[in-house]
DNA sequence: GTCTATACGAAGATAGAC
DNA sequence: GTCTATCTTCGTATAGAC
């Protein structure tokens, strides 16, 4: 298949930006973790590394918005659950080195596309999950607003949990947005 | 004075972070922006670029620290409405280019060095908070998460608005944030 | 689709004069 | 305390062969 190795790069992009951030998610970084040739770079990104890290973010935002839909149907309580348990599953298993990527672009770069793309993410993350907020239960007009604090929140509570390279301050905040959202 | 061109740089230092992350921030940015000489970067921060940057995130640290003392004695929904305002301005001034610095740093270095910093600034931050807000007349049990929430909250709140270079997400999650304190 | 070779700039860091 | 000059490394990107 065509898109094997550019496939490998976009996801490994994208693990490299949840952990090492923009600037060090270097190409070199990328094909040493990923094993894809140095001659197909610019061929499967004519752009260069905007168009990579671009794919990356889109990458990252279309697992997470799989994941959200598992959860369609379930109690309000529950969707908001899954969507924690899955950034502490992220924490845990990287024993606190690993974050989001979007994040990571978006507080280091001032390009105007890579924004729109991490834009684009954080705006589809909070739309589904108040539909799926509100289809579970939870009165419309607080969907919406539960919905940024539950993204709010995780991500917050991430770049708390490592840098304190422990759970504890994630744990508190999972806590409180499970109890409003029971 | 002695410290004089050293301030001007860990101040800039942290303005660079806050705006444009840690690789950014270099030290030819730091002089341009600042006018500092460039003879005195090793002369001032003798350990290079770390030094500087773990004194710019004491430094943005202790900003927010004075700023959160400032509350002191006030009802608990103020002590919350102070810190969202001032992330607020943050965001606005800046026109939705800058953010937190502490922030910026953390999801970009994995040197255990400036991860402390950055933990004890958080850490710092969650514990004042808590002190207030306790004092301002919330139930002791609920002080320590909610301002672990108020933290996070405002810390992925402001990433979110940079990223959609609008207060929509801020005042959705900062609204939510401030009936619960109230 | 993949390769090597290379251009070019910028980064952090060091040495030694003033 | 500050200067210039320089070293080394590494980043992105391009050219042209296979």
């Amino acid at each position: 298949m065509a898109g094997e190795s550019r496939t490998r790069m976009i996801e490994g992009a994208s693990r490299l930006l949840a952990t090492k951030g923009l600037q060090e998610t270097s190409f070199s970084e990328v094909l040493k973790l990923t094993g894809a040739p140095r001659g197909s770079i610019y061929h499967h990104f004519p752009e260069g590394k905007e168009q990579l890290v671009a794919a990356a973010v889109d990458h990252a935002g279309r697992i997470a918005t799989e994941l959200i839909e598992l959860s369609a149907g379930e109690p309000a309580v529950v969707v908001a659950s899954r969507f924690l348990e899955a950034w502490r599953q992220v924490l845990v298993r990287s024993n606190f080195h690993a974050g989001c990527s979007v994040l990571a672009v978006t507080v280091a770069t001032e390009s105007p596309e890579l924004l729109d793309h991490a834009a684009a993410v954080f705006r589809n993350w909070r739309r589904r999950l108040g539909e799926l907020l509100e289809q579970g239960g939870m009165p419309a007009d607080d969907a919406q607003s539960f919905a940024a604090l539950l993204v709010a929140g995780a991500e917050g509570a991430v770049v708390l949990s490592r840098a304190e390279q422990s759970i504890e301050p994630f744990e508190l905040v999972s806590g409180r947005l499970l109890d409003l959202a029971g």
